[in-house]
DNA sequence: CCGAATCCGACAGGATACTG
DNA sequence: CAGTATCCTGTCGGATTCGG
């Protein structure tokens, strides 16, 4: 670690820092958090549907643990939580929407891509519609 | 299918057409493609290292179902195989630098948060260095 | 209201052996 | 050389229950 040349960007560092891409909620949790200010536990549990409680707040640990956002609990009975993103995680969401872009610009051209390959191979399996 | 509103990209779909951002291979079978013009098979398993044959040949079975590589057969005895990308697969390229950007970029930040969140929390797992 | 703890099924992915 | 086929394991994530 006595290195400081950050121009060496390999996969494996890309894996390392932004394995949260990978994971099933962390994306949707940041963009429910990007769309406003702060959110409560119960909002973001409506505001990412299909999310379950276990699986909220271990993505809401991991994305707090990266410094992605941050964790704000009000001494009152019973405790109040708010999550919001931080200056890192706002910077991330600016990333996010760019892929978004990407997925919206190509989704014509992959999924016919994937139409002509389901004609071409009928027996190799599909994820279902989403 | 009848909307053309493509401003309507919701997480949901960004999963359905980038889900191979989140598999183990595809990215560093994309950045070995990216680097340069066409690779065999073999040249692919020794430009990733750690990949094993199953995972290789599945990567480049999904990627080339969803239009991002193309795959030439030569009938010569033996068979010779060429993988490139498409051009789709070139942009998304383009994609990935950004997101290789932002995590180079970053680092630093993650990173620290991670061990200052390691320092407070003396149980929680973490995953080893890469 | 905001979680932690436990149990469990599904599936991605590694290791190995075999084939045209 | 360029893959299949098979077995096996770890991990992610859902469902449920309990606690402060």
């Amino acid at each position: 670690m006595s290195v400081t040349n950050t121009a060496v960007t390999t996969a494996c560092d890309v894996r390392e820092v932004l394995d949260r891409l990978g994971d099933r909620w962390s994306v949707p949790v940041l963009a429910e958090l990007g769309q406003g200010g702060v959110r409560r536990y119960r909002e973001l549990q409506r505001g990412v549907p299909g999310i379950s409680q276990r699986m909220l707040t271990l993505t809401l640990r991991r994305l707090e643990r990266d410094g992605l956002i941050d964790r704000t609990v009000y001494p009152t009975v019973p405790a109040q939580v708010e999550y919001g993103l931080t200056e890192t995680g706002r910077s991330l969401t600016l990333l996010l929407h760019a892929v978004a872009d990407w997925a919206a610009e190509h989704r014509e051209s992959v999924m016919s891509s994937r139409a002509r390959w389901h004609a071409d191979h009928p027996d190799t399996s599909d994820a279902p519609a989403c």
